[in-house]
Formats: structure tokens, sequence, C-alpha cells
DNA sequence: CAAATAAATGCAACAATGTTGTGATTATTG
DNA sequence: CAATAATCACAACATTGTTGCATTTATTTG
């Protein structure tokens, strides 16, 4: 099942021209695996004890991931982008949700927004952030 | 002009019980002069030479004015928060848009979104978050 | 398979933004 | 003016992310 993911993952990085190694292979099936947004701090928790990442190694390949729109980054008001993998809905523009009392951010589907937003002359719109900010399931 | 605005500025502090400090009202005065949502640093730098005030005490009145509501608070997507004074519009919910290239940062009139919004059962919603991002006349 | 090479990594140092604790100062009240 | 609670300044710390550079490694080539 991990194992799936691990073989996906690598797929998905050779398709795109870049190096099979096995950090950016374990970080992308972790994403793969996951159902919510999680943090730079959370993937380097669920990365098996035997092959942590320097800080810095995760920032970057996560740079790249994000680069070749396998991944995607969420801006949050906590100050930590987090991650999530790009399945077939979320690779056009898309809501976040954000539970205020466990910090959990979950993507939403749609965006309905109309795009031609009513901004002052001379203002060109390029793309709309949207985080619905509540209380999940299991917080409320 | 600015003087003015210093005096309203005292006005609101003393209406919510605080003590209208130099410090207090001369941040108070710089949002409720600008026109767009600034930064702790911009803040700073307005600030004349000769009350200059610690960074720790910037935070905390900014935090006062926030909790009063006489400012509001802007998340963005570089990690800084910016301050804006509240007009009558703002006083609820609204939008923000933000220039990709200057960064600046202005509060947009209405928040022309659903507020029942399609969330997974059980989720509760308290708040939407909405940041339009492009270029602003100047940067176009 | 072995060597060559560009890509990726690890480490140290740094930067930006914000928070916490505490003793000194000050605005306000009477 | 004196008393007092609120505010402030300073030092120390925390978190998140970035940059430079020498070392290691995945992939390609012969
Ligand atoms: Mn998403
Ligand atoms: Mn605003
Ligand atoms: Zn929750
Ligand atoms: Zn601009």
């Amino acid at each position: 099942m991990l194992n799936q993911l691990h073989h996906t993952a690598e797929d998905m990085i050779r398709h795109n021209g870049g190096r099979a190694t096995a950090g950016r292979i374990g970080i992308l099936a972790i994403l793969l695996a996951e159902q919510q947004a999680i943090t730079h701090r959370e993937i380097e928790q669920r990365l098996p004890q035997e092959q942590q990442l320097d800080r810095v190694t995760l920032y970057r390949a996560l740079e790249w991931l994000a680069e070749k729109n396998l991944i995607h980054k969420v801006t949050s008001d906590d100050r930590a982008w987090r991650y999530h993998a790009n399945r077939d809905v979320q690779s056009h523009q898309h809501a976040h949700f954000k539970c205020t009392c466990c910090a959990q951010v979950i993507c939403l589907d749609k965006l309905p927004v109309e795009r031609n937003w009513p901004l002052p002359a001379g203002y060109r719109l390029q793309e709309i952030e949207l985080t619905v900010k509540g209380l999940c399931a299991n917080c409320c």
C-alpha cells in the first residue's frame, strides 16, 4: 500500500525529469497518502527514522515538487506553509478549510467565486486565495 | 491634518478605556492616515525619529488596538501581518487585494461569497478569508 | 561495469517575524 | 502630589524559512 505509493511517487518524479532520490520519493509518498495539507514539520515526523532528511533538503525537495506541479503549497495564518499532493481536482484553483481549533487544513473542491472580481481601475486579477475558517467535525 | 488624526486617534483610544500614550496615538494616527494595510516594519518607519518605539511595544500596542476593534490584521503569504484602521466599511468582513509585484495590500469593499459554503458534514463555518492576488495599477 | 558529471544533499550561518518574562517608567486617579 | 495599575524597554528566546558552499550520489556515457 505505502509501497504502491512509493512506486507512484517515483514515476511522477521521473516523468518530470528529476532524480528519483529516496528523499523526494519518501516525501511525495507521504503527501500522496495524506488527506490533509500538512506542514514541513509534520512531513519530517512522518519520515521513517532511518531516512531523516536535513531541514534544508526537505525545503528544497518541496520547492522542486511544487515547481513541477506535483504538489501545491497552502498559505495559512500561522506563518507555516502546508503541502498537499496534486490530485486531478486540485490541479486547478480551489479553496481551503482550516480548523481554528486543531489547525488541520483540507482542500475543498470548488472555488465558487466569480472570476471577474470588481477591482479598482487598472488592477489586474491573477489568482484568488480563499480560506474558510471554522471547526472541523472532530472539534465541533 | 495629521494633528487632526492624532486627536481622533486619542479619542478612539480613550473611548475604549485605554491609556492614551504617545505610542498608541502615533500608531493609530498612522494607520488612520494610510490607505493600505501596512506591516509592523512600515509603521515603525513612519514613526517620527523622536518617538521610536521598541519592537515589542509596537507589537503589543497593535495587539491592543486589534482587540478593541480599532484596527484589523490581515494575513499574507509573506508571513507578515498587515494592519489597517477600521473604517465603517471595514468593520464587517471584507476581502483583500495583494499586488504580487510591490506587495501592497488594500481592503476591498465587499465579500461576494455565499455564507452557506458547501463544507463536509459536521464542519462549521466561522469566517471566510479571501485574498485576491494580482497587479496593482502602478505595477501593471 | 567504471568513470564522468550534473544534480542533490548536509551543514553552518543567517534572516525575518513574532513572543515571553521582568524590572523600570508613566498615565491616570483622587 | 502620591499611589497604583497599566504600559514600556530590554534581553532572551522561538519558529519558519533562506543562502553559500563543500561533499555525496544518481544518472549518463563509453
Ligand atoms: Mn489545496
Ligand atoms: Mn482589511
Ligand atoms: Zn479541528
Ligand atoms: Zn503593485
